[in-house]
DNA sequence: CTGCTGACAGATATTGAAATCTGTCAGCAG
DNA sequence: CTGCTGACAGATTTCAATATCTGTCAGCAG
């Protein structure tokens, strides 16, 4: 295994298996370096600080989740019903991983809370996509003639969901009356898009 | 000062002090004592436990906060433009707190974490002032027959709001565009509820 | 009798010395 | 020449001894 090149992406790896075994508290570049059968040194020569490293972990793990939701926003169908699906598979995309690993959720959360960079540019890619679902519905006739383009729109609908996605609110996310919620705040938008 | 009465009063104003002065993390109950000029166990006759003082504490906090919005629920005008003063009232008030005492809002902030139950009354409380607005505009025609009930209703425009109330985003109330993003939210919302 | 005190046991927090980690770099191996 | 090593300085973390706090209660003062 060691026999390998040492790249950027393997450490990556590392760095992801020793963050989900120790947690971000105690996951420590020596711990990579040894994962990976090298000296701490030169995982210094591919990432220039511990903070680099993890800000990269964070940005590929953000990337699948984009790349996850994309077929939503591309999809065919009235821009209503993919604008509920996507939600829809957003919030069920953060409850599953919250659920099925809460410790590997909560690393995560430490991590995006340590790179705010990364976080914006991963929330305007998601506010890119529902601009795309908003836009196809304004063609269509589907909703209302715009009253500001289609990005402030999309991130309008972003932030009024924003209990229903931002890792922050995750202990909401199991109680009883969330899905109600849900469904009242999407049908709300809904009805605020068309009108 | 010491020769008044030893009241449940007395002590919640002292410890509203002790918690301004030290903070929560430091914040005894021997200094809430020392603040009166009493032993720590006159101040268990009144309080059973420490978490009990602090609960009390955030209790009368949040009450003071609910009485400061009353009068934008109950006052005259057309339900949009009280929902929309009552919304910014309360984004406001919580900016005006956050920014004025950063501190003291963040010994709030956790207060509010270690007692729920307390929290969810408030919530219960702000969704009622909220309800009663979208049941003036039903009747009065402002607002489109009800899909649901008014409380369900009102909860969905509080829970699409969250990121303009819920302290968990006190970080992005001083960002830039965050004016702009409460408008759009709050037009996106009333166009729903006019719908 | 009523309300407060202060000593106490167990739980929690503080502290500072020792251990570990981060980031650098001179030098070695291939 | 290129990429890796390992020793090093300063920063950070750990750990265990020490101090403080929480919650109780027998007893005292008015």
């Amino acid at each position: 295994m060691s026999t390998d090149a040492l790249t950027p992406d393997r450490i990556l790896e590392a760095t992801e298996e020793v963050l989900r075994r120790y947690g971000p508290a105690k996951a420590t570049v020596v711990d990579v370096a040894r994962a990976l059968g090298v000296s701490h040194g030169s995982v210094y020569r591919h990432f220039r600080t511990k903070a680099a490293l993890r800000e990269a972990v964070t940005e590929r793990w953000l990337e699948r989740a984009v790349r996850e939701l994309a077929p939503f926003a591309d999809g065919p169908g009235p821009a209503a019903e993919r604008l509920t699906a996507w939600l829809s598979a957003l919030f069920a995309a953060k409850r599953r991983k919250a659920g099925a690993d809460p410790e590997l959720f909560a690393t995560y959360m430490v991590l995006i809370g340590e790179s705010s960079r990364v976080v914006a540019e991963h929330v305007d890619h998601l506010v890119g996509q529902l601009a795309r679902i908003v836009e196809d519905g304004h063609r269509q006739g589907e909703f209302a003639a715009p009253v500001t383009d289609a990005t402030t729109t999309a991130r309008a609908v972003f932030d009024a969901t924003d209990r229903f996605h931002d890792p922050a609110h995750v202990a909401d996310w199991s109680e009883p009356d969330i899905d109600a919620a849900f469904d009242a705040v999407v049908a709300l938008l809904l009805r605020g898009l068309r009108a």
